[in-house]
DNA sequence: CACGAATTGGACTGTTCAGTCCATTTTTGG
DNA sequence: CCAAAAATGGACTGAACAGTCCAATTCGTG
């Protein structure tokens, strides 16, 4: 047995795995964590049943892992932005970088992590945990931006920006679950703007500098 | 038989109807629609299958009665608070009410039309419909209020209602998702008081009326 | 190359579930 | 009180599904 990493399984034993794992992010993005079968899964990733209970020892470990890589890409995509989070300007355009993106993507299934975190966290204490895990990973790219802010003397020291990043997450996750249902897209521009409006308060006026 | 009403069930019929609605509605409540299945509701309200099909033509008629009945509560549930609102305080207190329910009942289940928007929207064309006008029928009865405090002139002209009442729900939705994922009720303090400063912004202050 | 470990194939099992069907009981209106 | 309609009981069916099991194949390494 050859030891890549500290995984225990081989390079094509490591790929399958991650096959499988892309598979059923997508079919319960599609269809909610209840409605993934392990047969679709077995479809989608061009894998058997002996292969799916080799690398997950159930189903409930599939799904765990598929939090932990909606969160990884949620991050992914927004910490470009959020990492030169240099103005108020910088965090508009963040914001309409979110809606496009949920224009292009998600206006039917919404947020990945908001759906399972609907869905699952009263159902399971170890998936309500991993989600709690990816919002606050979220929500910490969010807080340390403004700080930088802060830092930058953009932001007044008043601002919370631990609060103002729980908000802003608050107001994304509330504006995509009524955008998806209405499939409209105002409401998430809406509350995005709200969210927008309760941090420019803070924000230090150019002559204040 | 006897017409009571325009159901065209009796009066039994009716009641055992209900019976079914609400036992499923708490079902739903705890273990989402999918997790739902006929024989607890069976069970829950001491009926049987023909029962449950003489009613319903099939499961999801079911669930689409359970979405208008949660819709009915929340209503039920917020006009009273609503229909009097007169100050930025009543706004304030009925926020808290939310709160204090959240805590008290929605800890753990969050919002029962948020969870189901959550789950069925992408599902299915007619939940999404129904619960859209849920969200809706919400939204409006805050438009109101806030349109009659506009008219009291506690609220400027340039206050847009529409704008204003669609953000906070998604505030609510937004937090009670996170509170119920974090197990703590801080998101959504923290995303109500956004949505209050939100309005405060539109307060007239007493010097000026 | 050979041997053990990793990987894979796929049949099989037991359960759960939505939905069907027919028989029985209860109620209603004349 | 009696026929017709409404309401109910509950067995049954077929499909979907998670999880088990054993055999076959491929791979890595000495």
């Amino acid at each position: 047995m050859r030891k890549d990493g500290k995984s225990g399984f081989t390079a094509r034993g490591e790929a399958t795995r991650l096959r499988i794992i892309e598979a059923a992010a997508e079919i319960v993005y599609a269809e909610g964590a209840a409605g993934m079968s392990l047969d679709e899964v077995m479809d989608a990733s061009r894998t058997s049943k002996s292969q799916l209970y080799h690398y997950f020892c159930d189903k409930d470990a599939l799904i765990q892992e598929v939090i932990g890589r909606q969160t990884r890409r949620i991050v992914e995509a927004n910490a470009p932005h959020l990492d030169k989070l240099d103005s108020f300007d910088a965090l508009r355009s963040w914001c309409n970088m979110i809606i496009e993106a949920n224009r292009t993507f998600g206006a039917i299934g919404g947020c990945p992590l908001g759906s399972l975190a609907s869905e699952l966290s009263a159902q399971s204490e170890q998936a309500r945990a991993g989600l709690a895990n990816g919002f606050e990973a979220w929500r910490s790219i969010i807080a340390e931006g403004l700080a930088r802010m802060k830092n930058q003397d953009k932001l007044m020291p008043s601002a919370d920006t631990q609060a103002l990043s729980m908000a802003f997450v608050a107001a994304i996750q509330g504006g995509i679950l009524l955008s998806k249902t209405s499939r409209n897209s105002q409401p998430l521009e809406v509350a995005l703007n709200m969210a927008l409006s309760h941090i420019e308060r803070y924000v230090v006026a150019p002559a204040e500098r």
